[in-house]
DNA sequence: TTCAAATGTAAAGTTTATTTTACATATTGA
DNA sequence: TCAATATGTAAAATAAACTTTACATTTGAA
């Protein structure tokens, strides 16, 4: 699974401590995630959508190794 | 968060077995998720959703504790 | 250039998702 | 009723998410 957290992000202009602080996990977890390191739960995704305005799906992508 | 799985899967009239295999989860991972005993990842999410081809927000709903 | 803020990363620890096995109960059709 | 299928649940084991702490590197503005 990919996803674009890092450019809505961008568009939205905000660091990944403060997006970790709106979304109630560490700075680490943020980075992790944009890096791919490991698949967030759904309440995170869920909340990031909410954060960003936009669909789950319009964040998180599926590979077909999924 | 709470989820209606078993609304869909009842509309789609498939078994938690069957709906298990269709996404590669084990049975009783798709039971414990509809009786809201934990929170799946995002690649299972996506994967639902794909499935019963309705949005991640369709089927799992954030509530106030998360 | 310099300082501060932002990002990358890593290791250890805790919590939670998911699997496997197993069994008990419920439901439904013949 | 009987048998098959579906569901609920539980315990133990494993894998993975997430935190905390800590430090190094990058970036951008003054």
């Amino acid at each position: 699974m990919t996803n674009n957290i890092k450019v809505l992000r961008a568009i939205k202009n905000i660091s990944q401590e403060d997006l970790a602080k709106k979304i109630q996990v560490s700075r680490q977890t943020i980075n992790a995630m944009e890096k791919g390191k490991y698949v967030p739960s759904t309440v995170l995704a869920l909340k990031l959508a909410m954060f960003f305005e936009t669909p789950v799906e319009s964040i998180f992508t599926l590979e077909s190794d999924d």
